[in-house]
DNA sequence: GGCATATTTGACAGCGCTGGCACCGCGCAA
DNA sequence: TTGCGCGGTGCCAGCGCTGTCAAATATGCC
């Protein structure tokens, strides 16, 4: 057994007091620059590395934060992960992720039980856990901190790294409007997310601007699934006269949206052009690729944990949104 | 501040000494019904939450284990953690979810500095994990539990939960062979991953026994992205007499393939058959669905913390693949 | 040189729990 | 009756660190 040196043995052999070990590994100040490479260099030879859960029960801070999720798309948590994770490894923290089910009753009662149980010292919140006022209310209230990322509620409070969701929408409409395309259809996403209203604003916004009525019959809902996709472009391909385009909200329902088209024979961009919202993984690998919104997930994230953890950073912050333009989006027929 | 309630408090409040709350909270036997009953009421309504690092620092366990990933896809990667995390959070451990970068000189030190650190009673190790022999060496001499997930090399030793990859490629190329397809190209995995050869072998056994001679120039190195299967497909689509299938490694090169065949204007299934292997989401997000390998990811991961937490579960275990068919093979041309 | 102030170090308590052991009281065999 | 085993309980040490405070030493200034 190699294992576990502990503070102790650190301490003897370096000479000083397990104090100093202590000062040494938390890079405080009041440590003689000799002493400091003493002690460093003895903890490299014995491959030394501090218990965490010594530092948390006897120190106020447990350099421990969560992640809580609960999104349905493998993609984006994999690169909201991705990125908290990556920012907080950089500034000393573990980062626990946590799944959590943003409907269940209890939702509340476990997040604070997670809370107390890893003494954290902050929480991470994706969407759409970062709707839910009596989550925000009861850390607000323990004084926890927290950051959420794209919220759509309580936009002003505390803090938060988001994405501009009305004007990324409206650029993705203009470009629609710019190919020469005016019957645009838009499919919405969830109605509990808010990104889902604030998308169909940006989309009015731009049919406006450039004195197109909106119509009510070219809004559909969807589900943010593949599924939901599909059966919501069979309703709009139905409309006489058809739209030439078909704005969804997210890129797995964009993805639907191209199958339908395929299934009935019409061609992209051709007929049809389809745009979609996220440029996820997916967006790359569907046929024709997608032209669709980038969201920096991954960035949003990265920026969420260092807006928590690093004191010096503001509040809020709010990252670029990007067009890609790929090839199913073109020229409006005739 | 209505913070942490101590386990003092409770005590104090029910009447009996700290200890016998402690006895109640682990579940140890020699606890009268009574006073259990008592002190789990007072728990309640304190909502009490007993401290995980006391528990760590106290105990001789931290009903902790890590899963270490290095996986690029956000498919496989959220489908082994909510596997994982589904058991082990059943079974009252706490996962830890670790990203790590399998080709670093340092992942053995920075594994066993997680080890140290966290105090973790056990680790579950995800391809290419898996595959790593300094790694796998030191856990052993450490003598800490781990569990491998679909393990390549040294199959036999320890506890394992696998699928039959050989057996899995055979049949998805019988598939093909049942659809009167002979020439059939086979796109290969990056070499660092066991399962790339055992579904080669797979393939070559099920040529093999239908009397079709294995040719070489029918096999072409990918590199597990959608790039990369494209590329591999363009190469086998310009071989003469043209392959009329084409089975790829997993569904992202698969979806390559499938994106090249649209390029070129090939008819799917019409003119060319693809399969797949994994059933990953994307199997189902393009155009046409694509016939592919179901591996149940997610209970693999599930079985792995199952094996490696309660002990009346053996050391391995093998899971059943399945074949899905969609709609990219037909059978073959004239 | 003398005194105030800053830097460097150590002693010690205690974070909230678990493990080990002693202890109490009871029933039952001897 | 005595003795023993055993279910139920409490006492205490101590896990490996950090926070506090005080002591020792160095530095600056008139």
């Amino acid at each position: 057994m190699s294992s576990r040196p502990t503070i102790k043995e650190v301490s003897k052999i370096a000479g000083v007091s397990f104090k100093t070990v202590s000062r040494v590994l938390n890079n405080e100040k009041h440590v003689s620059e000799e002493t400091r490479r003493r002690v460093e260099e003895v903890v490299a030879r014995l491959n030394f590395r501090p218990s965490h859960a010594a530092r948390t029960l006897a120190g106020r801070r447990s350099f421990q934060v969560a992640l809580l999720y609960d999104n349905p798309s493998p993609y984006y948590v994999y690169h909201v992960q991705t990125g908290a994770q990556q920012r907080c490894s950089e500034l000393g923290y573990r980062l626990l992720l946590q799944p959590v089910d943003s409907q269940s009753p209890d939702l509340v009662s476990n997040v604070m039980a997670l809370i107390d149980e890893a003494h954290l010292d902050g929480v991470i919140l994706s969407p759409p856990v970062t709707e839910i006022p009596a989550l925000l209310d009861e850390l607000d209230r323990r004084g926890l901190p927290y950051v959420r990322i794209a919220p759509g509620a309580r936009k002003e409070a505390g803090m938060a790294a988001t994405i501009d969701d009305v004007a990324a929408a409206r650029e993705v409409t203009e470009h629609l409007i710019g190919l020469g395309h005016r019957a645009i259809g838009f499919i919405r996403g969830l109605d509990s997310h808010v990104s889902t209203w604030e998308r169909l604003q940006g989309y009015r916004e731009a049919l406006a601007a450039h004195g197109i009525a909106f119509d009510e019959d070219l809004v559909v809902a969807g589900e943010n699934s593949f599924t939901s996709g599909g059966e919501a472009a069979r309703k709009l391909l139905e409309r006489r006269p058809r739209p030439t385009a078909i704005f969804a909200g997210n890129d797995d329902m964009a993805a639907g949206v191209l199958a339908a088209a395929h299934e009935s024979d019409i061609d992209v961009p051709g007929q049809l052009s389809i745009a979609g919202f996220d440029d996820s993984d997916l967006a790359k690998a569907v046929w024709p690729p997608l032209t669709t919104m980038r969201q920096p997930v991954r960035e949003l994230a990265y920026a969420a944990a260092d807006l928590m953890l690093s004191p010096e950073t503001g509040q809020q912050v709010t990252l670029e949104h990007k067009l890609m333009v790929r090839a199913t989006t073109g020229p409006a027929p005739r």
